[in-house]
DNA sequence: ACATAATGTAATATATTTTTTACACTAAGT
DNA sequence: ACTTAGTGTAAAAAATATATTACATTATGT
């Protein structure tokens, strides 16, 4: 298994969206401010159900927000 | 927000690929065979890393594998 | 100079996922 | 009849995500 990690490009759609801020898609998707900025921050790798959330808000597919970058995992 | 769902059709892709059983799966994305039943039976929804495992071992895109099924979040 | 909005940091508390362990049940093979 | 493999249930512990609160910083507007 070993450490895969999940990407994302909020901070970019955020922008890319009428600048809307982290406290606007917090409440969007139900969180708090806090939870985005981890997220942004890559301090931890959201729930399935919040990436499917934020995925929604943006109306793009999950893929093209978050990024899987598997690092070792077997195959 | 309230409740939105996230489903998966683990079960079903387990048999389409050779009857991979949960054990394997399990071994395959490096949790739990628990975890596995667990997600096949509803009862949490993972993370997005193990979502991008599973997905990742059944060779198909995150959305094929699990489906977000909003409930009534707003727009 | 002041006020405000947006972001960052940090600590603690709560919720949820995942692990660990143990046991029950069914189906298949011998 | 016995054993084994696969699955289901359950409870408690550990790990991780999320909430809550409070404060610092920077940029902008007045």
């Amino acid at each position: 298994m070993a450490k895969a990690h999940t990407s994302n490009n909020i901070r970019k759609l955020r922008f890319h969206h009428d600048e809307m801020t982290q406290q606007e898609l917090a409440d969007k998707v139900g969180v708090t401010r806090q939870t985005i900025l981890a997220m942004e921050k890559g301090k931890y790798s959201p729930s399935l159900e919040l990436a499917f959330k934020i995925a929604h808000v943006f109306q793009l597919p999950l893929e093209e927000v978050f990024t899987y970058n598997p690092e070792n995992d077997q195959a």
